[in-house]
This record gives C-alpha cells, structure tokens and sequence, in this order.
DNA sequence: CAGGCAAACGCCACAGTGTGGCATTTTCGA
DNA sequence: TCGAAAATGCCACACTGTGGCGTTTGCCTG
C-alpha cells in the first residue's frame, strides 16, 4: 500500500486500524444497498463503532467511501512535491499522475474502481467528487506556479478534466494495468479535441 | 427578463410569485448572514411560506439560492437548440453563451453576481454549482452531438472550464458589459493553454 | 351562480446527518 | 505506579428533507 508504515504508538494504530475498517466495510456495504439508502447507522453496528468517534475520523458520510481516491491524490501531490518542475504543465501533471499510479498497489486498484462505480450511482457522492476535484486543483496550481494566469487555471482545469475522462474510459474494464494507457491516451487527444466540429443530429 | 411572459392562470400566477418571492429574498438573507449559518426557517419566516410548500418549489436549500443561475443555462439550451450547428464546437458553445449573455437584463446581471460571490463563500453552495456544471456538460455534449468521442467530452468538460474562468475573471469587477469580453478572451486563450510551462516556486 | 374537482397549502411527525457536552476508559510518559 | 492526554461512548440537539392528511383556493362545468 502506500500509507508509509508507521508503527508509531499503539493508540495511533488503533485508531488507524478502525479508520481502515471503516473505508474496507463502507464500500461493499454502500455498493450492496446503495448509498443514499443505507443510513450511516448501518455502518456503525457493522464495525461497531460510535458516531462520535466516526465523525472523529471522517468528516461526512461521503468521506469515508473516498478513502481510496484521496489516497490517491495525497501520493499524487507527494510525487509533485518531489518532482522537479519543468517543461510543459500538462506533461509534468501526466507525468506526475502516472508515477502516482505506479506506485499504488493491486489492492488498491480494487478498492478504487469499486469506489468509482460507487460515486457513478449517487448524486450525492458524485457532488462530493466534483468538489474534491475542485480542492485537487487548487493544490497542483499551486504546485506547478501557474495559478496567477489565465492559460494557468484554464490548464489545471483541463488536466483534471483530462484525468477524469482517463476514468470513464477505463472504468468498464476496471484492469489495473491499463490505466495508465487510458491516461496518455486522453492526454494525447487533448491537442486534438479543441478542432472536434459539431455533429448535425439527426434523431 | 428572459422569462416568457405567460400570465397563465391566476394559480400559477400566484405559484410563480412565491417561487420569485423565495428566491429574491434568499439570495440577500443568505449573503448577508452566511449560507450554513442561515437555517431555512429564517427564509421561510421572511416570506411567510411553509417547508412544504417552499420544497415543492425547490428541491434543496441550494437550490432556491441558484435561480438566476439555472435561467442562464436553461436559456442557453434553448439558444443551443435554436442555433444552426456547424463548425468547431468550441466556438459553437462560446458564441452560444454570448447569445444567451445577450439576452438577460439588467436586473438579472445583479441577482446573477450575487449569487456568484454567494456560492463562493460557502462550501455546500460550491458542490452544488459543480454539479449543476456537469449536469449541463450532459445536456450540452447531446446537443452538440459529440458526447460519443474522447475528444468531445474533453472538448465540452473544457469549454465548461471555460466559461468557470470567465466568471473568475468577471466576478472582481461585476459589470454587466464586461462579461462577455471576459468570454471572449478565455475561450482565446484556450489554445495557448497547452503550452503554459510550470513556473519554478521560490516562496 | 352553484357546486364539484384538483391543485396548492399548512400543520404534524419522522428519518437521517452532523455537532457539542460530559463522563469513562485506554494509553503514554515520567 | 500515577497523573495527564487522548480516544471513546452515550446523550441531546439543530437542521434538512419527506410523507401523510386535512383544509383552503382557484378553476371549470352544469
């Protein structure tokens, strides 16, 4: 996995250890019954855990099944930080992302295309992902030094956009190792794609 | 206004005038209290309006803060609809816009900034616009007919982008007439985007 | 114009989420 | 071994959104 393994004290690793069994059992549990329909209570007696300390360790209902996509970005955002920075913004993102993705592990992969299908059949988790986007693109702006222009914030918003086509495409497979080919292949058509004409319909 | 005049029925009338009523006095009490921080009874005391009629009215909390909003886009599929489609679809959707722009009075020019530095302030009122975002990238991507190609998506998620860094651009200022300048120099600059090369930090 | 009909309304009660207070248990460090 | 700090559980509360149901209001026909 890429959590850094810690040891630290026994107390944080309990804590640790009931924060992962809450996102392991959320996203089976929110698949099987639906979000909106399964009352967070649900989950509680599941992992027999009090509200309060559930709100202690997720800050909503939507948090918890997101476990997987914020690690995501945590490590993306790592790779940034360590990356040095030049050339083109968009190939720096990509490049970043697919380093990212490297090293994210088979599990991983799992719990993360369960949770994509999730965010795909509830209105409100897939609200949650737009918005986290949004704070993920405040983050990378920052990160490659464009956010003062124009050209800067229309990038990251094309990148992240980009990212998330790379996602639709590779959902229906879901194979961990084509991902990456999903992601330069979007971010091949990028260039292409402000030419694409209108297409009369004809229903 | 862009809304079609249609006294209709006096019941619908009166439907209509509680509808405006909510949505006028909304948009100043949640400005002027904060919108988490403003708890809907104190909206529907001011317009002397029960929960349940206020629910038939509107969906959400958000959703009466977002009227002039949904003016905007639901005038804008009409013009999409009426509009002769032909040639880059970027420029299709920009002119769109610009029509549409064109077509909104004064008075809705103030409702409509308003409600901008509204959802900016609070987090619920900023998923909630990133949804009703994609929700119109769906109903722009069918009309275009290029929802069925890599480079369409990206091409409308873009254009989307767009028009959020246009009113980026805008919002400092507000002025009615220089919206569609802001447009115009955003959707220009969308080539130039692909290029932008990350800015080493020195902070 | 009278009276039935349907739509809109208001009131009530409920489920669900998220927050704060407070006592209790558990863990850390001295 | 003991005190401090942190995590937990329990309780109560505010707020949003929904459904039931009786009542009012406007519409439309005889």
């Amino acid at each position: 996995m890429t959590a850094v393994q810690q040891p630290a004290s026994l107390r944080e690793r309990k804590k640790l250890r009931t924060r992962q069994a809450l996102a392991e059992t959320a996203v089976p549990l929110f698949t099987e019954r639906g979000f909106d329909e399964t009352p967070l209570d649900a989950l509680l007696d599941a992992v027999e855990v009090s509200r309060r300390t559930f709100f202690r360790n997720f800050r909503s209902k939507e948090d918890v099944a997101f476990t997987a996509v914020e690690q995501l970005w945590s490590t993306c955002l790592l790779v940034l930080d360590d990356a040095e920075l030049s050339g083109r913004a968009a190939d720096v993102f990509r490049d970043a992302m697919l380093t990212t993705l490297d090293r994210m592990g088979e599990d991983w992969y799992a719990h993360f295309s369960a949770t994509l299908r999730l965010v795909e059949q509830s209105p409100s988790l897939h609200g949650h992902s737009l918005r986290h986007c949004a704070a993920m693109r405040v983050e990378v702006s920052r990160r490659l030094g464009v956010a003062d222009s124009t050209e800067g914030r229309l990038l990251v918003e094309f990148c992240v956009a980009a990212w998330r086509c790379a996602l639709d495409e590779w959902l229906p497979g879901g194979e961990p190792g084509e991902l990456p080919g999903c992601v330069r292949r979007v971010f091949d058509a990028m260039p292409r794609c402000l030419d694409a004409e209108v297409r009369p319909e004809a229903p």
